[in-house]
DNA sequence: CTCGTAATTTAGATCGTTCCAAATTTCAAG
DNA sequence: CTTGAAATTTGGAACGATCTAAATTACGAG
């Protein structure tokens, strides 16, 4: 069962030729002969042989092997942008060490370590909570191209593609009150994150722009998951004054909330406005249509594996900093419309 | 910015040591002198040594990478499925080249040709729709252990783990009949692969032992996603015998068919019973949350991926079909949440 | 001291490719 | 025929580790 490997050696045997015309022919040169290309195609095809990429790579010193890290591959969001990755690493001839932390700083570490004993060409990570510069500063400062997406981690210069959670949560709360709203909640994620901060601020700066209450009380914190959207809208239906809508932390959390409001005998869409944020793939389909802010997940992903392979290509590079821009979808679960929402499109 | 690399031969002049020796003290051997493994240890950490596993592997023709191919990491079942392989993946000091193919045979055969040509150690593959026996032919020839994942490719004898489908549809069926269903559907998913058909099997024999009508007509395959489900549930409704339940393909499904119900304003769990397959991890905190049949996907992926090391290790092996068993986990939109039933009696 | 054995260390070949420099072949013009 | 340039082909040294067999060192006993 178990067929000894043929190598080039065994390919130029067979062929009649040297080791060094089968390499060339491999690599598709100009120099080699026309039949003789032909010869030994033919000769590599019947005996099977198999490219030892590996050993060229430690020749060539370079590989073209790309790292992506993922901090949770169960959330929609973080799937869809891997698959984004997948995409265009894929059809630039690439392939993908990939892994997952499950938020494991020192997992991540781990997995790190290994694809650059493996020697990738470069990293696309997406860290996990409690990354610090210090954890990635040996592999930058070695000179491996590192992309950092979805998450900054401060104090680090390396390129990055997060979106504009600011101008998002600018824009769905502007649209709330558009909507007659006056008392929204902050709902979920984690408060000590860069990326919760920034989508909190944007959901203030709203507020206040419109002259409406923005304290403290209204912004509650919680897993950025559907449970954790459970848990927080739990907390919200209990307060005295009671918010008539709320800007969510992400998706899973929007639909978390709908979970519980429905429990409550609330109707998301009709008696609450709910507002997430991503555009999840099935933002679209769920009921009611979640009103997001759209982030385009694959998008960015696909961005971030362009932005890597160009880096792995220059030479030198500076490190680059990508915002994905951001659009309000509005659909159903905001309590616009279906109708209204049709004839404007 | 760039170092130049530092190899062993780096370290043993500034260990004064030799090569070998330091190659020693990599592998950990006890050979080597306790004084002189921390000597080295020291130079290695203090250079910022950096293993080249390309070139070891490349010496000993074995490595520590397996890859894992799946169909469609946007579905959660996937990711799912994904996640417990990279669990036992990494804590067994192996890394992972991962690649989606969106249902795409000739990107599957692109990759695995790929990842063969870096010297994978073994592969996990949940295959495209259209896979054929003959596509995976020349790899197991090749002696590389191959583990099936989720779903079969027929003709082909090599492991694989998938759940039992069969015995999964029948308790769902059964449990339907119990509640009261006497006109019960099977919704979603492709007609025409061998995962449908044994669920469907499953379905069918379940009516059939009770003596019910399990006539062709309340079979309505669509596409296995949420999408798929809001149109099957479409068809069903505009039947003329209209069925009170229906036995979803997948989770993702049964969702679909949720939301489809709910906009024509029929409430799964109350009016309708709904039950899923595979038991995603939303189905737990949607509402109603969704009874299902527990296939445990992180499991499966990782007794596959337990599998897959246990035949790496051994020199040779032989097939082994593992079938996981299922469970049926009764929720709410099956309609008789054991609340209800409290309330109504 | 000398010797034998155990404990350490090491030189050099090797894995499968690429690449350089040089060798060989081809071929049209003189 | 020569001959020189262009077109092809090739030997052998890398790449960075491991591994074998042999060399060296250490050490307790005689």
């Amino acid at each position: 069962m178990k067929q000894a490997k043929v190598t080039v050696v065994d390919v130029a045997r067979a062929a009649g030729v040297s080791k060094s015309t089968v390499s060339l022919v491999l690599q598709g040169s100009s120099l080699v002969n026309e039949v003789t290309r032909a010869r030994v195609g033919a000769v590599i095809r019947e005996l099977g042989y198999v490219y030892n990429r590996g050993a060229a790579n430690l020749r060539q010193s370079k590989s073209k092997i790309v790292g992506i890290v993922v901090n949770d591959l169960t959330n929609s969001f973080f799937a869809e942008l891997a698959v984004g990755m997948d995409m265009v690493v894929q059809s630039a001839g690439y392939i993908q060490f990939m892994a997952n932390t499950s938020e494991n700083a020192d997992r991540q570490g781990e997995v790190i370590a290994s694809m650059r004993e493996h020697g990738m060409a470069g990293l696309i990570l997406s860290p996990a909570r409690g990354t610090t510069a210090a954890d990635l500063r040996p592999l930058v400062d070695s000179g491996i191209p590192v992309v950092l997406v979805a998450r900054n981690v401060p104090g680090l210069k390396v390129s990055s593609v997060v979106s504009d959670g600011h101008a998002g949560a600018m824009a769905a709360v502007r649209h709330l009150i558009e909507l007659g709203h006056r008392r929204i909640a902050f709902l979920g994620g984690f408060n000590d994150t860069a990326v919760f901060d920034e989508r909190m601020r944007g959901f203030r700066d709203a507020l206040l722009e419109a002259g409406l209450d923005a304290s403290d009380e209204l912004v509650i914190s919680s897993a950025p998951s559907r449970a954790g959207g459970v848990v927080a809208v739990e907390r919200l239906l209990s307060m005295a004054d009671r918010p008539t809508a709320a800007l969510c932390f992400n998706d899973a959390v929007a639909f978390g909330a709908c979970d519980g409001l429905r429990s409550a005998r609330i109707e998301p869409g009709v008696d609450f406005g709910v507002i997430g944020f991503d555009d999840v793939i099935e933002a679209k389909t769920a009921v009611p249509a979640l009103t997001t802010v759209s982030v385009d997940p694959q998008g960015m992903g696909r961005r971030a594996a362009q932005l890597l392979l160009k880096q792995i290509n220059a030479g030198d590079f500076d490190a680059e900093a990508l915002v994905a821009t951001v659009r309000l979808v509005v659909r159903e679960s905001c309590g616009a419309p279906q109708r209204v929402r049709e004839l404007t499109a």
